[in-house]
DNA sequence: CTGGTCATTTTTTTT
DNA sequence: AAATGACCAG
């Protein structure tokens, strides 16, 4: 990497803003209301630079307008790439800056905004050749990732039940993200654990290259090692990018770190923002260390740092800064408001979920009729998804307008995944996931056993499924039936990508090029996804037919919005060929939607939402719900220092989305799948000050467990303190019937635990509250484990 | 082959 | 509570 001519250091840039500012520059609106620290990032042109934006440090303003400022200077907008890790954000930002151009009348064509998932899957697309892959590959989502993995399994013949898809697929996708692909990962692999696990990773890219499919990690390690060998593609693309801009760099992984670096290693002209205590994707391997080292890998690297915060006011911001300095592995960094103290966080404690959500229904209704509060300007976040449902219920009960922040809801549906099977099918004959999902369905006779013989010919004669079906009249012991319903299924297919791509002769199918909603249309009606549900007057089945009809509005849309902004450098001549791509295209945008890619400012609701989609966005008044140890922090990161203090992240997320009105609420207790728990208060609520928060007991005083007395001889009954700590800390679940076989565990014994594998227990610690283990694992390295929670097994 | 019932299992976050 | 999987009668 070569140094910037410019180079800056810190002290360069800080001594240099008094007389090196451009006065013309100075007068620009860009400009206004601008801190220093935020005039000099947005000044910053060549060279690298870190911005560490705190929340609500305007790190949004500050990074919109540096790109204005670029193309400003006479950058052609081309050669500006920005990343992000949502479509939403990416949306977002394109918008305003095309705005601020827009302003100076200024065009902003060919400027690229993209998540880097969809950027990746496009460079794919574009060099599919060089990358030595179809133009037409799909893109596994995470219940195809599933699939494939359960498919794996069985050709290897080995249960589900000792290895779990989920925990294979982590440790798949771990690899990909360290850029190991399944040879690499097998040569690295040599206790017992990581050679099954390698054994299943092969079997699954097998299936993944048959398929002619690429999962959402494949899509950053091909590009990485596209650029990697290939090297007139990564001159082209050097050559191209010139100033690169990524955004919340704290959650890139090793993959995306070597693409953006790559990219950059020419010119070194690399802005990063980013915020460490807001790193909370390391299980899906972002590396933390990528922007605490920026400065040893661009040693002449400009470091900014907005500490100043403009959202939250006083108390708030106390309360987030006090919790977040109980991480220790964490660069010490004050916030500061200058909006006043402001209201306190309030925190109340319900008795049990229902009473939860009706708590926050009822304040947040008051805010909303006596402090004028829009309902689009609050939000309830939570860790997990299964919360939203209890509130989903209190919202409607207390007829309050919500949304829930789910953008993959709509394509989750069986009707709407049955339809994008099929147009999967047309694009990509090969992917055998998507044939053997909309194979039978709606049922056409071709059922378990007949499709297993189809298979067992497809492998003898050493053609693809859907060709065999071309021969099922060969296939023996196959009833006639099966074999006309597989000849009429395949003909439909051929048919349907007939319109699509023009055969031989040039011609279409039904002699005409149809437009992709057409298509979308067209596949309803020919599978018979549409009769199956038009047959039945069921409400849920006429709901399932909208869904469909939805499904075209959705292609149609998706069509105009491609029009409007599409690169003329991406269009392909050929008008056959570029309707399959154009599906090819819609599919992939489906693939990559996020829940946070459905929250729409503009509807007059209330936002339901993750702490993790919550990231990056705002609300006057936000409730925080379930502050419950094994909740916030989360179970399975209790034992884990790492993993705790990416709770804690999580929480000081979640607090640092309020303006000016923040509800935290717990239960002491709550039914978790079928089963009711008693809830143990937060540690992360006993790291709040207590001068900050006013906390408000509701519970009632009593702990009654459904008027069951149970045995537990140490609860103390009637007169419980108020406030928090009160009964519930020793009145865990912990020592409940059940989980008696805690017993044969003892130091040094065997034992096999769903996750983790095997391992050897090096210590224990007896305690009333609940006893934990350190065990070593094979696999994995030490842990520490609440023995009531983890499911060890001794294993003789 | 289909479509029902019954039993078992599940424990997070997401591109 | 809900989703998957196994099993069985038509």
């Amino acid at each position: 990497m070569m140094p910037p001519e410019t180079a800056e250091t810190l002290t360069d840039v800080m001594k240099s803003i008094p007389d090196d500012a451009n006065d013309g520059e100075q007068a620009d609106p860009l400009f206004d209301g601008l801190t220093e620290p935020q005039t000099t990032a947005v000044q910053h042109v060549d060279g690298a630079l870190l911005v560490l934006a705190g929340p609500g440090s305007g790190k949004t303003t500050v990074v919109t307008r540096r790109v204005a400022h670029l193309v400003q200077q006479g950058i052609p907008p081309w050669q500006i790439l920005a990343l992000t890790f949502t479509n939403k954000a990416a949306g977002e930002m394109a918008e305003r800056i095309r705005t601020l151009l827009d302003e100076r009348g200024i065009g902003g064509r060919g400027l690229t905004v993209s998540t880097f998932h969809s950027f990746c899957a496009r460079l794919l697309r574009r060099y599919a050749e060089q990358a030595n892959l179809s133009q037409n590959y799909t893109i596994f989502d995470g219940g195809d990732q599933r699939d494939a993995v359960k498919r794996a399994l069985e050709q290897c013949q080995m249960s589900t039940k000792n290895w779990q898809p989920a925990s294979v697929l982590s440790h798949i996708s771990n690899a990909k993200n360290k850029l190991l692909d399944a040879a690499a990962y097998t040569a690295e692999a040599s206790d017992f654990y990581s050679r099954s696990i390698a054994k299943i990773f092969n079997a699954y890219e097998n299936i993944l290259r048959e398929s002619d499919a690429m999962d959402f990690d494949d899509l950053l390690l091909r590009v990485a090692s596209l650029l990697r060998h290939n090297e007139d593609v990564r001159s082209e693309l050097q050559q191209r990018f010139q100033y690169l801009l990524i955004d919340e760099y704290q959650d890139t992984n090793h993959a995306q770190f070597i693409i953006a670096h790559t990219l950059a290693s020419g010119h070194g002209n690399i802005c990063v923002v980013g915020d460490p205590d807001q790193s909370i994707y390391g299980w899906r391997g972002a590396d933390i260390t990528n922007i605490l080292d920026f400065e040893d890998h661009y040693p002449d690297a400009s470091i900014l740092s907005l500490g100043q915060n403009f959202r939250s006011t006083g108390h708030i911001l106390a309360a987030a800064d006090a919790l977040i300095r109980n991480n220790r592995k964490r660069k010490l960094r004050t916030l500061h408001t200058e909006l006043g103290d402001g209201e306190k966080p309030a925190l109340l404690i319900a008795r049990d979920e229902h009473h939860e959500a009706d708590l926050i229904t009822t304040e947040l209704q008051k805010l909303n009729t006596n402090e004028d509060i829009a309902w689009k300007d609050m939000a309830v976040v939570y860790r997990m998804n299964a919360l939203s449902r209890v509130l989903e219920q209190a919202f409607r009960d207390a007829a309050i307008p919500y949304v829930i922040a789910r953008g993959t809801a709509f394509y989750d549906r069986k009707e709407i995944k049955d339809a994008l099977g099929y147009l999967r099918l047309i694009v990509n004959p090969r992917d055998e996931l998507s044939l053997r999902r909309v194979v039978n369905s709606p049922t056409r006779g071709i059922g378990k056993t007949s499709f297993e013989k189809l298979e067992l010919y497809a492998i003898n004669e050493q053609v693809s499924i859907l060709e065999a079906m071309e021969h099922a009249s060969d296939i023996e012991g196959l009833s006639a039936r099966a074999a006309n319903a597989m000849q009429r299924f395949v003909k439909m297919i051929l048919e349907l990508r007939g319109a699509c791509v023009p055969n031989d002769a040039g011609m279409f199918t039904g002699n005409v090029q149809i437009t992709l909603p057409e298509l979308v249309g067209q596949v309803i009606r020919d599978s018979g996804l549409e009769a199956e549900f038009k047959k039945k007057k069921t409400e849920e089945d006429e709901q399932r037919v909208a869904n469909l009809n939805e499904l075209v509005s959705a292609a149609t849309e998706f069509c105009e919005r491609v029009r409007d902004d599409d690169d003329p450098r991406d269009s392909s001549a050929d008008p056959g060929v570029s309707l399959l791509n154009e599906l090819a295209r819609y599919l992939e945008t489906v693939a990559l939607v996020s829940d946070s890619d459905a929250i729409d400012p503009e509807k007059g609701a209330v936002t339901l939402l993750t702490l993790h989609a919550a990231k990056g966005l705002e609300f006057e008044a936000v409730a925080l719900a379930g502050l419950e140890e094994g909740l916030l922090p989360h179970m399975r990161s209790i034992g884990s220092d790492e993993e705790l203090e990416e709770e804690r992240r999580l929480c000081f997320v979640g607090i640092t989305r309020a303006k000016r009105h923040l509800l935290l609420t717990r239960a002491m207790q709550r039914t978790m799948r079928g089963m009711r728990e008693r809830q143990i208060e937060s540690q992360f609520v006993r790291e709040l000050p207590s001068e900050s928060v006013n906390t408000l007991d509701l519970s009632g005083g009593h702990d009654d467990f459904g008027g069951d007395d149970w045995d537990q001889p140490w609860r103390r009954r009637g007169g419980g303190r108020s406030g928090s700590n009160s009964l519930g800390v020793a009145g865990s679940a912990s020592t409940r019937a059940g989980h008696a076989d805690v017993s044969g565990i003892s130091i040094g014994a065997m034992v096999r635990h769903p996750t983790f594998g095997i391992g050897h227990v090096e210590a224990i610690t007896r305690r009333p509250a609940g006893s934990s283990a350190r065990v070593r694992f094979n696999s994995v390295g030490t842990k520490t484990l609440i023995l009531e929670y983890a499911k060890l097994e001794v294993v003789e």
